[in-house]
DNA sequence: CGTGGTTGCGCAATCGATTGCGTACGCCGG
DNA sequence: CCGGCGTACGCAATCGATTGCGCAACCACG
């Protein structure tokens, strides 16, 4: 049905060991360039299109990468998504897009079909701090890491500034006039989780300010578990004003739960979240949360990653540290007392 | 590096050809069961993986699945995605994921690019009513339609049962004691769109109603493009008391409208979105909402699809209608006149 | 002992593109 | 006119799995 390079070669009377050098631009120097044209029109005219199952088989290199996400309805993940496919597909590459819900036994399920579909690399965002998989998987493949931070990995990473976002948070409720702030961290075992809570002492420190009370982590990045949390940081507790919070979720959880004590947000507690999810500019309030460039995140980790790919090995790792902004809304006030 | 057939058969001491029929489920009856044991053994031992790519190129069969949507960060589609995906990953199918725009240009590179890949078949969830390429499409591949309906084009579709959706909607407003209700419409370019505008007068006119005003049709999905419209809708129009809008973007925009206009939602005006998107209970004020069932939709598709492909061509076109259900929150009150 | 049927498996071609190697030919200088 | 060289191209092997064809071994039966 389809032409093929032998097709092609009959048309023109050539070989197709010619013409396939001469479609391909790396080979194409090799061959008379009038006999190139000629080549060329004949492809088109018989709507060549290369049958990447047969390149790929003798080149052992199927252009595609795997993409390994926690879960692609977290709002926080399509925009990175796009970020990868938009680079990649330019490149002539096609991601591989998978879930794993958090769960270690699917992660290495995921990891292991897609290597049977021999991908050329990997970008993951596994969100968990320690992983025995990744260090396996950096010898054997090229990854890059997203949005989270190699510890024990030897990857490139692309990520947000996670101090400078913690730090515009805090500085922002320190300009409103507050010096009560706590933070509701994302579960220990979180990559980011860790990583933010880390950046809310040191940016408190910064400030001259000793945290409210010590940071109260939930067990999930769940709006319940943020609920639940937030409540027993909140109850009782007539001090803190302000609340720097993980993610998004986390910080909704805590507007309910200040709800539900009775207290209004952002008269009695400010809140700020983290990632800028969609609509958060339309949730009551409008949430005050540091935007992440999903996009650009998604982007980068496809150009370090591409990268990786033409210079074999050559490339040092590289962490790149791409920076958040904060989106100013109606969850913060100076404080009342 | 990776073990292969013929690695197999040495270790057996058999030929490569019998290793194959032994490992495929289909052709392991031609082969003597105690082989069979002992090639899996040594298959197992030796860590083997088939060859997608060579097996592809013989068979002509990818087993990957085009997936073409307008959007990926567009909130309705995450879930539909990963309903596809975890259908399809079951069955060894890997889905190919592509984002349009909605731009018919983009369209046809990303369709173009798919079928250089060789992929078996299409789950297209395009929103434009009219569209020349699908026909054609579906004559070269198994294709399964989503979240839209097919009228020129014969192919399977999987959608929410629109005329249910707004049905219930137009019920419940009635049930709170609203005569006065319009719709805002989406689109008139749009699959989705011209359905529900169609659906609305007809639910209207089973409840012996009128619309309270001609639908006013937004030019595109955008929050800001529903605002406008939104406002001309209601600016200077004391007449209606509910609004049913296309989707929940259209009625984030009238909510802001009816603000700009000091009216209050839901005292002055009810609206009701569809779709019910992430978070539509965490607006202000919460969305009443029609609800679809989004990872069914995406599941169910890929089912057809996947049915599709080994009834080759003899399965009759389907079209699978979801019911959706509303989520009543406090968008939505009796009129207050 | 010869014939027929069945079973188990090997042989070799095939899919389409790539690539190392070899060769023919043209051109130049000697 | 010949040796040397470089350019342009052809040949054939190769990647790994699949599959039509057919061989050979086996048993059963007349």
């Amino acid at each position: 049905m389809a032409a093929t390079l032998k097709d092609i070669a009959k048309k023109v009377g050539l070989h197709p060991a010619t013409v396939s050098r001469a479609l391909n631009p790396r080979t194409a120097h090799l061959v008379n360039p009038a006999t190139v044209a000629k080549v060329r029109k004949a492809a088109s005219s018989l709507n060549y299109v290369p049958n990447p199952m047969a390149s790929g088989l003798r080149t052992s290199r199927s252009h595609t990468i795997g993409v390994v996400i926690p879960d692609l309805t977290n709002p926080l993940f399509p925009g990175m998504v796009r970020g990868i496919q938009d680079t990649l597909s330019h490149a002539g590459y096609t991601p591989l897009l998978v879930n794993t819900d958090n769960d270690p036994a699917a992660e290495e399920s995921v990891i292991a079909s897609l290597s049977a579909r021999r991908v050329d690399g990997f970008v993951l965002a596994t969100a968990r701090r320690e992983h025995p998989l990744l260090a396996d998987l950096a010898t054997k493949f090229p990854i890059v890491l997203i949005n989270r931070i190699s510890e024990s990995v030897q990857a490139s990473s692309v990520a947000a500034d996670e101090q400078h976002g913690i730090r515009l948070a805090v500085e922002h409720l320190c300009a409103l006039g507050h010096t009560q702030i706590a933070h509701l961290a994302g579960p220990a075992w979180s990559s980011t989780g860790h990583e933010r809570q880390q950046a809310f002492a040191r940016a408190m420190r910064e400030h001259g300010l000793t945290p409210a009370r010590k940071p109260a982590a939930v067990d999930s990045w769940s709006l319940e578990a943020a609920t639940k949390t937030a409540l027993s940081m909140l109850d009782g507790n007539t001090q803190t004003t302000a609340l720097v919070c993980a993610n998004d979720q986390l910080a909704l959880g805590a507007i309910i739960a200040a709800k539900k004590l009775r207290m209004r947000c952002p008269r009695d507690v400010s809140v700020v979240g983290y990632n800028d999810m969609p609509f958060m500019d339309l949730v009551d309030p409008p949430l005050t949360s540091v935007r992440v460039p999903q996009h650009d995140i998604g982007a980068e980790a496809a150009r370090l990653l591409l990268s990786l790919l033409v210079e074999d090995g050559t490339m040092p790792v590289k962490h790149v540290r791409l920076t958040p902004e904060l989106m100013v809304r109606s969850s913060t006030a100076p404080p009342q007392r």
